[in-house]
DNA sequence: CTTCTTTTAATCAAAGATAAACAAAGACAA
DNA sequence: TTGTCTTTGTTTATCTTTGATTAAAAGAAG
């Protein structure tokens, strides 16, 4: 038997099963387990299967060993990159505001523990800083989005009229050169246009897919944004049109 | 069976049931507990669950900072019983208030998949419910009070304002005979006052441990609470003063 | 707070699995 | 053919995993 051939029964069996012994496989091949376990070796470094002691198992079950938190890895790169530099932006006694985007959630992880007001209608952000012992965490509450965890309706802008804050971080679905930002939903639209209301400042959070895109409903135009935090791969033309507008753009390094 | 085999398993159970002993998982992958145990640490450090005294959690059930395992001491017992009886007390349509207790976060496990109305001021609890597709969640807002993941303050009584439920499902520090209920907590007394306020009916869920017991502030006298769900070792004759104070004592049986 | 029980960590020995070194066999080109 | 390279098997030393035993720690109960 061709060596290229066993290993592709190799790996066919193991996929088959779900997971293999060395042993076994070695009788079924009719070479040693050295043999095997030279193969396993390579097969693994080509990503084919995974090895584990004793035997292989197959790449799709060892992946569905990892099922708990958060599903969303598309762009989380930048998100993550975005989020460090809009925490750099965070001074000791500010009162902000995070929304309830992921990119605010990446936030919430990389604040450091230090005397700051939290207002947010995200119960994910909420969970995250509320360990952290001096900052104080405010929720809006409201009607519970379930596939959002987050809070919306008029309860929730009800809450928001009652405070003030230095600084608000936000995220949107589209950013336009002319329009300013949009929102797919209606409610959280409204939720972040109050949200621009009680703030001095807004940062806005947006990576590069959301440029050129544009959502039902108008958020904000450009005047109300005073900052905007993107990443890399953002067209530089885009950019240096918004910077036109008055906007203080922060254009992350490529990777 | 391979160890890779079953450190999948070990997560799959884990992430399944919430929580799991390390006596069932020996006995369920027909090793010794000791295996199982340093299969835990080891999946611990890898972030795949959490461990604890006796067994291991769920990475998600363990931000949500439940007391593992709780469930199976004495107490816990209780007022998984209290909750039940409780919940069968909701009725379809139902518009309701479930509080920032233990118990209350026992009954939204329990509360089937209905047409309903939840109002809490419990993170725990709207986390819990949320998944349940027919059921309405809205959370008051306010100051995030971290140890119990419980919002409290102005914020959170302007936002039970708003509303108006048909019952609520209380729980408190203390019960006592002639003076009613207590709080420990100044703030938490605020909030309930003001749920009892908005609702038509009070249910308390109080298990015999708090009977005779008298806390920091007052939170409502007798002729407030219309309904009492105890356990079966409360005292007979408190329950019958109770009782002749014009409330319906619900005491269930022991065990 | 103390006692009692359960759970854990540490250590050891045995069985099993692995990696490293080396030799043998086969493939292939000059 | 010869020399080199790859693949395979063999041997041996090493590392991993496991269960058993025991002392210490943590929790529950009173």
């Amino acid at each position: 038997m061709l060596v290229a051939e066993r290993w592709q029964r190799i790996v066919q069996l193991v996929n088959e099963r779900g997971s293999i012994r060395v042993t076994e496989l070695s009788e079924l091949c009719q070479v040693t387990e050295e043999t095997i376990r030279r193969d396993l070796d390579r097969l693994e470094s080509e990503g084919k299967l995974m090895r584990s002691h004793g035997g292989a198992v197959s790449v799709k079950e060892a992946q569905s060993e990892v099922p708990f938190l958060e599903r969303e890895t598309a762009h989380a790169d930048f998100k993550s990159a975005i989020a460090k530099e809009a925490v750099s932006h965070i001074r000791e006694g500010d009162r902000i505001i995070l929304d309830a985007s992921t990119t605010a959630w990446y936030m919430a992880k990389l604040i450091p523990d230090m005397q700051l007001t939290i207002l947010t209608n995200s119960m994910k952000v909420a969970l995250e800083v509320s360990g952290k012992e001096k900052i104080q965490v405010i929720s809006t509450g409201g009607l519970l989005s379930p596939k959002s965890l987050s809070y919306v309706g008029p309860l929730a802008e009800r809450s928001l009229d009652m405070y003030h804050v230095h600084k608000l971080f936000l995220s949107c679905k589209g950013v336009h050169i002319q329009r300013g930002i949009s929102e797919s939903n209606e409610l959280q639209a409204l939720i972040k246009r109050k949200m621009i209301s009680i703030a001095d400042e807004t940062y806005l959070l947006a990576d590069h897919s959301k440029f050129g895109m544009q959502s039902l409903t108008q958020v904000a135009a450009w005047p109300e944004i005073k900052h905007v935090i993107t990443d890399g791969l953002t067209n530089k033309e885009d950019v240096e049109r918004i910077r036109e507008k008055g906007v203080h753009v922060i254009q992350l390094d490529k990777e």
